[in-house]
DNA sequence: ATCACTTACGGGTGACGTAAAAATC
DNA sequence: GATTTTTACGTCACCCGTAAGTGAT
């Protein structure tokens, strides 16, 4: 049998082109590479390399051999990583979402439901949610959308509506709604992770800029300080209301500026998604203050 | 990183249930095996095992474990017999065929144009074949239908005409032709190993029996003492002659009774192919003896 | 002279087997 | 008492590093 090793000094080896380069990135003597090499082409009775004097080189054999030890390396890496995710989500909820809203009313009623289990959240793409969803790496999902797949639970959670946060002296101050259509080309500040509502407004307000903030806080007061428009959400605007610092929030009129949230989860983990959803109310739609 | 003897141990304790048996299977000793389990958790950093007193399960995270242990050490076999089949590719040429009728005239021809190069055959399903070829297994296999697909090529190569093969009494001896519905029901001396032709006459004479003689010369000795009819084609028929021995060959009508059969290779090996099919004439119909 | 690979040699880690103990059936 | 797992201990395989040698750039 070829020892996991073996195949991981292959795979260096095809990296990097020659032995020395390769035992240097593998931490190990060059004499030891090139022994380890003979040993596997002893034990595959194959052999792997053209060797000129001076050099050596993967033949044909070789190449399929350094395919395989890739696919093989990959594969056990994803073991390792999905073990230990397993073991993980016995002690942790982990949540992926789609964006960051759901999770402000979510985490806390998580904790206040699960004592004793850590919590963790991410906000990452649907692909990458539904792959992790799969190998453990979330307890559960949140997506814009149901989705239907064996083995996996969906349920409609909540709804989402996008604001438009701006100064009272903007033009849209006094708006009772806006559509993306009419702000086409002008500039927002916008928190960077902000997951799929991103695409969204990339993809409804072309001609736009985006002035991408990593920090979250540093969005509140970068717009403190400037004229700029950013975007806000029934979920924030209830969640932190200071937030706003004498803004006005306008709803967006667009059908895409008002999601249903969906929680995905296993079929295993389902009592985790029930006892949520049982958990009372969400936070209320968001009233306009009348001044 | 995790080593294959460890994957290894942990799938035949998966497999056997106990550590002592898995030890005996793996012709070590027990408590070898207990300290290897052992320190698989301890690389895993997850405890795969629920300990009792005298006795030790697979947790869940073992199980999950085990089962990318097989998926795996699966991978890891599929590589050593792929890249073996490769280098033995570069010596042999191995044609895979999904009926022996073809093999009779191709062989001949490999061994006549390609000397010094070792010849092998076998004849299986059209699935295996495909899968053979696209892993070395085979050089070029013969399919009676065309396929697409990407890398390969796939080229007509001739026909095959099956006859019914009777003594001189039988009543179909005077026909010109004879067709699968009229002789349901009766039975048949057969060649167990005719592959896909096998399937066709199962299908089109369900009422039939087969008797099916694992040795192809049986064939002809039991026919020579029975009046069972046989099988033949006119690719059987020109190559040996002799096997007729007095019988009467009568072809059928159907359609399903007369195929086209296509080489497939692998574009890599698209010189084999060439060089075959244009090695000149294949074996003449065969033309009723008159007496 | 430097670089890349191979061969030769000695050392240490660790995987193995044996033996014995503990616990269950 | 038979079976199963764990612990303890000594041994040996084998993988590693260092040093030296060869050939190419």
């Amino acid at each position: 049998m070829i020892e996991i090793y073996l195949l991981e000094y292959l795979h260096e080896f095809y990296e990097y082109g020659t032995l020395s380069a390769a035992a240097q990135h593998l931490n190990i003597a060059q004499p030891s590479l090139s022994r380890s090499m003979k040993k596997l082409e002893e034990i595959l009775g194959v052999s792997l390399f053209e060797r000129h004097k001076n050099r050596i080189v993967l033949n044909e054999a070789g190449n399929l051999a350094a395919e395989y030890a890739r696919r093989i390396l990959e594969e056990e890496k994803e073991m390792e990583r999905s073990v230990r995710a397993f073991e993980r989500s016995r002690h942790t909820i982990s949540v992926g979402s789609c964006c960051p809203g759901p999770l402000m009313d979510l985490l806390p009623k998580i904790t206040g439901i699960f004592h004793g289990m850590a919590v963790s959240s991410a906000v990452d793409t649907q692909e990458r949610l539904l792959k992790g969803l799969k190998d453990y790496s979330y307890t559960f999902i949140i997506l814009p959308n149901p989705v239907e797949s064996d083995g996996m639970l969906c349920r409609k959670y909540r709804t989402e509506q996008l604001f438009l946060s701006v100064t009272p002296f903007h033009p849209a101050a006094s708006c009772r709604e806006v559509s993306f259509a009419e702000l086409n080309g002008q500039s927002f500040i916008m928190y960077a992770h902000v997951g799929f509502w991103e695409d969204i407004v990339r993809s409804k307000m072309p001609d736009s800029k985006f002035f991408l903030q990593e920090d979250f806080d540093t969005v509140g007061e970068l717009a403190h300080f400037s004229e700029l428009p950013h975007f806000a959400s029934d979920i924030t605007l209830n969640v932190m209301p200071s937030r706003q610092n004498g803004r006005i929030a306008v709803p967006f009129s667009d059908p895409e500026s008002h999601v249903w949230y969906y929680l995905v989860c296993l079929e295993q983990n389902k009592g985790v998604v029930s006892s949520l959803l049982q958990a009372g109310s969400h936070t209320l739609p968001y009233e306009k203050a009348t001044p």
